[in-house]
DNA sequence: TAAGATTAAATCGTTTGCGATGTAAATGTA
DNA sequence: TACATTTACATCGCAAACGATTTAATCTTA
């Protein structure tokens, strides 16, 4: 009976360089976050905030995957940094709402230019623009397909 | 002056959907992970060490991109499961190896079947096979310059 | 309307991940 | 050989992630 002790070995595996690449990425954004005093997940929830205004709790953790055990913490670290509001709903008073302070708007200029800067890092002789897209069509589909699976 | 505020938005990044597929892609090994009583990460280092017998910590750590200070505290908890063994080197004192024990080495055999069942979950009707190559390809390149400019 | 089910956050405990720093061994060099 | 430098791990503190559980509010339905 053969095994397939070669599906072991880590080149072969897609959730290595999945993790690798999403840790290194990461790391890529810490110097510019590190000036606007956020971290990176911290900073996936301003996203969030920015492009659409009020949100509970769970419909940001719907945006971002990730549930109320790990916002909770988080949201209250961005609210002693005074970027955002906690309140409870006066309609559901089991829902807690997300806004913006005038500071946490305000940052969103100081961010706007991240996002360019990433892209410049990203850009390797190794990889084309066209190959890039692909990649991120793909990736999001992954992303998707993963999602309906958990 | 136009200010490109979708830059912002959450679907044009590279980085969020990187991020949320690495979580998710971890999720989907967590059942059989379970089964074998480790964590992902400590799936990875077993990979290592799998394949490449007795390693000192940084040289798992070059092949995972982890430091010691998260190695070490990894590598203890897999101490204390019976799966590794840590001693010094004889020939240098500053360096750890790592080997498997007797527990260890048959670990393999329980997890040689996971990246197969991983795969068939990967699975997407949206994703074709010769996309999966692609984005495979492209994910280690991506890594690999990442790599290089941090 | 009262009891049970569902939902939204929060809390708890454990493991990662990582920057910064410490410690001891090995190496380089004057 | 002395002393500085480098190297390999370890330690510390903090911020995620996340499974499991708790709490309180809302909804269902009998």
């Amino acid at each position: 009976m053969e095994e397939n002790f070669e599906n072991l070995y880590l080149e072969n595996q897609l959730c290595f360089p999945l993790y690798a690449a999403s840790r290194l990425t990461t790391k890529m954004y810490a110097p510019y976050l590190e000036d606007l005093d956020i971290t990176y997940p911290q900073y996936l929830v301003l996203l969030v905030l920015w492009q659409y205004k009020e949100q509970s709790v769970s419909s940001i953790g719907q945006k971002l995957l990730l549930e109320s055990n790990t916002l909770t913490p988080l949201l209250k670290r961005l609210e002693q940094k005074k970027l955002i509001i906690r309140k409870r709903s006066i309609k559901d008073e089991r829902t807690v709402l997300i806004s913006l302070t005038k500071e946490g708007k305000a940052l969103k200029k100081k961010a706007v230019c991240i996002p360019e800067k990433i892209i410049k890092s990203f850009k390797t002789d190794k990889i084309s623009l066209s190959e890039a897209i692909e990649f991120q069509k793909t990736l999001v589909k992954l992303m998707e397909g993963l999602k309906e699976k958990l």
